[in-house]
DNA sequence: ATTCTTGCTTGATCTACGTCAAATACGTGC
DNA sequence: GCACGTATTTGACGTAGATCAAGCAAGAAT
């Protein structure tokens, strides 16, 4: 269908997709080796916890398939939402015991675990994974620091403008095209997820939905499948610097 | 006068600070060396820019001294504070060629800095390096995930409930106590930058403050002096769950 | 002393978004 | 087809915080 689900059997890593790749894209066969032997598959159900914020946590992995969510919760049940993991983002914090935050499977999930201790001293022994894992920590905290901006100064309708041009580009192998070459994909959450996504309730979530159907910016085929017909002005919508044609 | 300005000769780490050690704390003798043969020292006159965003950066390193602050700014002016550096907070992104975000000195600020790309290469050869970055990168994550739950689900008097309990706990350096246990500090920006780190306008933060003064939540001595009389009573206005006594 | 400047406070009003409440749509099982 | 549960939309209304607009305080320059 797409790269994504492509197994990466070649690399030697089991029949986690290709950007699981990400941990082990430069080992040495032997070091594969070692990978493999300390990796497990686990599926979680669509609304169950993975990790409970304090709990111990003794593996580290990829989402293999489905959506998982990064919450942090106030005791009045406020919540913020702070990481989405899609197919192939990675979970875990080699060198720390606890979980920080609430990880929580939105639809059926599985997930490919390395036990943390075996992998923590693979990690001393291969630097590039180290480095590797450096890397796309920092990528995270860009992630998180464009996400602050969003939360601190953007508008309501700008938080959804934003927050459906991130999944369109996130969620690039679900990325077609129409014939005029809209661009097309699925939301991935519920309105209140996107709302605790947004720093906003559902219905302000709804209504700037619907307000951006009824300009003409974005077309919806039911509730989740999303047609952009032209993704510069969602762009522009969303009050991000015209960056432009990254998916050009 | 604090432990924090106590030069660090004995790690070999020239004048620097005690906890820039952050990057050398583990090093041999001869990499300590190599460090201080790519250190060099620069200082930035308060208001001015230490880096743009876009620019290329040649360099990582620390603050030795003075504030600076990591912005992000949208095209019509609104800005959103994504970090704030104090006195051994690091600076760069190893591996990365550009800056993401602008670097403004809000004091007179003096750096220590690596040149870049023997910084990265001594990173090669010592491991414990990468991992200390790894280690820091994956505090300032978890400080960015924070301030997001901050940014997108507090009240504005919960906020500033939070910075200053987050000051007082990361100038630990400044914090002093009165006879009768209160916790004293100051405050290092003015209350224009507070609204930027906050989402908030200037105008509601000193609205907040004079609230959080009237309640007798917090003292005021000048604009910039604050003194807790109570500091388990400010966490509690800043909605955080009382982890209580971090200061104790 | 006096004027300027910069940072801060306070007041009056406005508005974007939250809150509360009631439909509506879409499954899924019977 | 029909009942039931969950997700979503839409409406009416309230409010926290933004905006606009005056002052005020304290240091620096003249």
């Amino acid at each position: 269908m797409n790269q994504s689900s492509a197994p990466c059997l070649t690399q030697g890593c089991g029949d986690c997709p290709i950007r699981h790749r990400a941990v082990c894209a430069r080992c040495e066969p032997d070091e594969l080796q070692l990978l493999d032997e300390i990796k497990y598959y686990r599926t979680y159900e669509a609304g169950s916890h993975i990790i409970w914020a304090g709990d111990r946590m003794d593996f580290v992995g990829s989402v293999v398939s489905g959506i998982a969510t990064l919450t942090q919760t106030m005791e009045d049940g406020r919540t913020q939402m702070v990481g989405l993991l899609l197919p192939s983002d990675f979970v875990g914090r080699p060198g720390r015991d606890g979980a920080a935050y609430d990880v929580t499977a939105t639809s059926d999930v599985m997930m490919c675990c390395f036990r943390k201790k075996p992998f923590e001293q693979l990690m001393v022994r291969t630097p590039h994974i180290a480095h590797r894992l450096l890397e796309m920590t920092l990528d995270e905290l860009d992630a998180a620091r464009e996400w602050m901006l969003l939360l601190g100064r953007k508008t309501a309708r700008e938080k959804i403008a934003s927050f459906l041009s991130i999944i369109a580009r996130r969620d690039a192998s679900l990325n077609l095209r129409t014939a005029k070459g809209a661009l097309v994909f699925d939301l991935p959450l519920t309105r209140e997820s996107m709302a605790d996504y947004l720093g906003l309730t559902l219905e302000t979530v709804s209504r700037q939905i619907s307000a951006l159907r009824k300009d003409g910016v974005i077309e919806l085929e039911g509730k989740r499948h999303v047609i952009v017909p032209d993704f510069d002005r969602l762009l522009e919508e969303a009050g991000d610097d015209s960056d432009g044609g990254m998916l050009a």
